[in-house]
DNA sequence: CGCGGATGTGGAAGTTACCTCAGCATCTCA
DNA sequence: TGAGATGCTGAGGTAACTTCCACATCCGCG
């Protein structure tokens, strides 16, 4: 693999990547939100009336471990959780107004901070970079 | 941002970057080591007669976790905890020559698995990830 | 129907990987 | 030769998961 030996490219790439989730804590941390109940709240408003293990699917964590991300944003007053009127054993998650708010400021300031981040890149290597990583997003 | 708006970027970086940890924890797997336990034990091999504060340096977390680091390798017969001759409070870690082997053992699986991950790449877009990844690590 | 097995949720308790605080031994330096 | 800094670790705590179990509810088959 000439001079670059896959070593250093997955370092360079974890290096970013450790950066990057860094500085999207931080940003968080306004709303006193893990990434991981944001992601979720995300996902309470794009998909209205999810259930508890439809949240587990995508967040990828046990059934189990969803109940208490959504007793969390619920305490938080960011989602309601309803019986599910056609499966007595089902909650339905839905985003309040609030949680909407909310959600729509942190993806708001997510946006610029990663703008920020890539702007000192000359926009032909910011093309060049998303190009090359989605073709390896693809087969990896 | 032309089209590419940083969010695309950044989640591609992301999940790029994800792919690659997964990767990285199947990999350690069959020698049950934590990706921790494993830098902790590449940095040992490295800096041979390190500190345990050295050791929560490296790692990025509390010199009393590095304690719990150290005496797990060490029970695993892959460091050895001597004391410091030169300092009295002082414990220094040295890799067993198991610990050697493993680490060896590791890192080449590692960078096989690395290279085999970035060989979908052809060789012009890997010489320019790395370019672009470095740039973008100097001053994020 | 009606009942046995699958499914959705959450209580209880365990795991992992961290943390802080306190205490002891040892070092350094005025 | 102390006074204070430093290095390590026991004790105990927390966050974010997990599995196991219990319970209610759903669904398909006889």
């Amino acid at each position: 693999m000439a001079g670059d030996d896959g070593a250093v490219l997955g370092d360079l790439l974890m290096r970013n990547a450790r950066t990057i989730r860094r500085r999207w804590r931080d940003l968080l941390s306004p709303w006193e939100l893990s990434p991981h109940q944001a992601r979720a709240l995300r996902a309470a408003c794009e998909a209205e009336g999810m259930r508890v293990s439809d949240l587990a699917g995508r967040l990828h964590i046990a059934p189990r471990s969803a109940t208490e991300v959504a007793r969390d944003l619920e305490s938080r007053g960011l989602v309601a959780r309803t019986p599910d009127p056609r499966d007595g054993r089902a909650v339905l998650l839905v985003a309040t107004a609030e949680g909407r708010r909310v959600r729509e400021l942190v993806d708001a300031a997510r946006a610029a901070d990663l703008r920020a981040h890539f702007r000192c890149l000359p926009e032909r290597d910011r093309t060049e970079l998303a190009r090359i990583l989605h073709r390896l997003a693809e087969q990896g």
